[in-house]
DNA sequence: TACGAGATTGCAACATTAGTGCAAATATCT
DNA sequence: AGATATTTGCACTAATGTTGCAATCTCGTA
């Protein structure tokens, strides 16, 4: 509780049950959450817009950053400490459970380098893995 | 243009004046198209419903296959030889382009292996980078 | 603790994107 | 060319995301 104020007033934001509610729910997530998980997991207590609006904050500030997917979804997830405001550092594979369908970060796995052809400069790299998970094998 | 025919000849499918055109700007264009940008390329000859149900269909048959966004668009990008019906095997790497927007099949690029934690079985890997394209550098 | 400026929220309306049923049109095979 | 099965287009519905604005809330200051 004491890490959800920490959070918010790091990136001075002011303190609403809306900030407060979703962040906890990253926080108590092992997985990635979408805008839809959302609205289910807080009874729709608060408008669609406040929560799109509280995510976009979030990934400004650097709080949460977004997840690739093949299907037309916006995943979001939290960061690990070295986000920072408009910069980014979540060189972590994300995982994708075919079975429970949740989307796990794997901190720990970061994200290879590769060898681009000719003239490529890459900035980032985003890379997402399926199949079974540790839970559903 | 016979490589047209051939394509949907060898996947049963029938062939349309839609199809063939879609199928064309699929050949003819060197990166990925979103379903907008083959509205716009088509002068909006076909329905929407038709270009919806024109790309699913490629999808199925593994002519086309999708690429993961962090936006909420839906990329669409041709396969290589070696993909089937239900069966994709377009384990190389995506190269979206931060200046010209564009989505970049980088064919001779495979997805490296990742080790992954103890549980967890790898089915299909994505892997999207992000950077200057050799066109915009 | 009460106040006020500024930030945040909720509502309503709008815009975009995607999916479905069904009748008309088209492709394929003989 | 004609029959059959597939495909297309239209109308409708649904889901998803965005914007303006008034009401509400937060937080620093008194």
């Amino acid at each position: 509780m004491e890490q959800l104020l920490d959070i918010l007033k790091k990136n001075q934001l002011s303190v609403t049950a809306g900030r407060k509610k979703i962040l906890e729910l990253f926080l108590s997530s092992p997985g990635a959450l979408a805008h839809a998980d959302i609205e289910k997991n807080t009874d729709a207590a608060f408008d669609r817009v406040t929560v799109y609006r509280t995510l976009q904050t979030f990934v400004d500030k650097g709080i949460i950053h977004n997840i690739p997917t093949s299907d037309n979804s916006i995943l979001y997830a939290l960061c690990k400490d070295k986000c920072e405001q408009g910069h980014h550092h979540d060189n972590h594979v994300h995982f994708i459970c075919d079975k429970c369908n949740k989307t796990i970060c794997l901190d720990d796995v970061t994200i290879p380098e590769v060898r681009l052809p000719k003239g490529f400069r890459p900035k980032h790299a985003e890379m997402v893995v399926s199949g079974v998970c540790d839970d559903c094998k």
